[in-house]
DNA sequence: TCCATATTTCAACGATAATGGAAATGAAGG
DNA sequence: CCTTCATTTCCATTATCGTTGAAATATGGA
């Protein structure tokens, strides 16, 4: 993965309405949520929405597809990974202890134990 | 974790230089690096460097130690990880399948597999 | 004490981002 | 074709961020 991809995706993820996007997605899993569900949960705007699921689209963080007129989101699990990854991969040089609070992190998430 | 600090620590982290310096220290482990250090390894004037380090460890992501003349910087695995886990818990409702590519994340990290 | 090194603080400038009102586009139904 | 609903685009305003030069603080050694 390249600097300028996981600044984009950081940066897309730096901002309280879209976090709050990006996790409802995450926890809306394969079903996804359409842009006024989406609106009307997190209480945001339609037009100031629609900017920052633009953003977190071109970070690559959500895809779109449509549905009769709703335009449904869903969270990309792949780039988020790719960019966990990223943010911690050859850490430590070999020393395991050291970074045990990251190889403990899928034992952490929900559905990964 | 609460929403803001996730928010400090991904805005501190989405920013080309101060992204580099914390994966710098990620990878120079428990030894950390100076900021003097980091400065010459990234090429950063030293107070522009300054004010991101200060970034980071109001963030949480880094902590500093003196050493005579020189700081020691290093990065916080656990702050990390917390900040991972809260960007993808209670990811998919059970359908395992559907978010593989988190579950996966620790065997394509250098050091936890 | 005086000097050199290491790092931080301060002040200011230019650039970028977040928001919301208003208008425009796209899709479904009568 | 016209209306309604869903979402997006445009535009202007305000606020925040990144960088730099200059000065200040802190440490160690002669």
């Amino acid at each position: 993965m390249e600097s300028n991809l996981a600044v984009g995706r950081l940066s897309a993820l730096a901002q309280p309405n879209r976090l709050a996007v990006f996790r409802l997605l995450v926890r809306a899993g394969n079903e996804g949520m359409s842009a006024g569900e989406i609106a009307r949960s997190l209480n945001v705007a339609a037009n100031t929405l629609s900017s920052q699921l633009n953003i977190l689209s071109h970070a690559g963080l959500v895809t779109s597809t449509r549905d009769g007129r709703s335009i449904i989101y869903r969270a990309a699990f792949n780039a988020m990974a790719d960019l966990m990854v990223y943010l911690v991969e050859d850490c430590c040089q070999g020393h395991a202890e050291i970074c045990a609070p990251i190889s403990e992190i899928t034992d952490r998430i929900a559905c990964c134990g």
